[in-house]
DNA sequence: TATTAGAAGAGAATGATTATTATTTAATAA
DNA sequence: TTATTAAATAATAATCATTCTCTTCTAATA
């Protein structure tokens, strides 16, 4: 689940699976999003890509990303009115670290949340399937900077 | 932290101390922030006073909620595109449990993230100065109607 | 009661995202 | 290899929550 070339054959497999076509444009999204350890906005990858396809819509990337969130092949990271951010390369709930300064989102390998997952079970008595579990402050670069 | 009343005596000290004027329409927020359990959004905190006062702005509403956020007395929950839900109740970060059917929004009493935030903090580098944390799934009534 | 800084109200502006529609193209089969 | 066709793209309009601007009003104080 870590090497980005297997990432990107799964991503293209479950498309066609389903049926969809391997167009340039997507296979470009798609790369971007199996590559990129940096979490990515669609603007950036909007960016990136008009590099080599100039004419490209960013509602293009909008419904791209969409279809993938659909296959469960990207998480989606929303901020409130912020633009989102997307991981396409790890793509199940884990913990991100957010830094508040340069935006920087850093995977966190922490695993233990079954513990507390069957205990808001208990508490609540809803029947939880997802979660999203963030922490916000300064990255090292940006510690640097303010000292 | 829990009595509705003190809740709201804070937070009018805490307006006074900083010089704002204590309005009718602010302090019909703030009574709904204070006493609401069930973390309400902008719009159903304008529909609630409007019965009270027909002629206010939602800009208001937006105004002096962000005012409660600069003071620390509210907690904004941002979700993507979906408008963000208040608690004005319990306004330090804590766990929350979303009913992904009906919106449903429950406190959890769960406090145990020091341990998780020092491991992040060794993990990452980062310095954690706040955290989100959200659960997803079906609340009680919303499994018994899927049944 | 007069003064005045801050608050309210109305509506325009913003910005991310979604919807619409005409045009183009990937996939398939003859 | 080419024709067919359903799906994808590009361009643009629409949407919706939130913020901004500006004028009018009012709570606090002296």
């Amino acid at each position: 689940m870590h090497d980005p070339k297997i990432r990107l054959e799964k991503m293209i497999d479950n498309l066609k699976r389903h049926g969809y076509k391997i167009t340039p444009q997507r296979l470009a999204i798609l790369r971007i999003l199996a590559y990129s350890l940096g979490h990515p906005s669609v603007e950036e990858i909007y960016q990136q890509i008009r590099i080599d396809f100039p004419t490209i819509s960013i509602a293009t990337v909008y419904k791209n990303i969409s279809t993938m969130k659909t296959l469960g092949e990207v998480l989606e990271l929303g901020f409130g009115n912020d633009s989102s951010r997307y991981d396409g390369h790890t793509p199940y709930p884990h913990p991100h670290v957010i830094c508040t300064k340069c935006k920087k989102i850093v995977d966190s390998q922490l695993e233990n949340f079954q513990d507390f997952t069957q205990k808001v079970i208990q508490e609540t008595g809803f029947s939880i399937v997802n979660h999203r579990i963030d922490f916000f402050g300064l990255c090292p670069d940006c510690q640097r900077q303010n000292s």
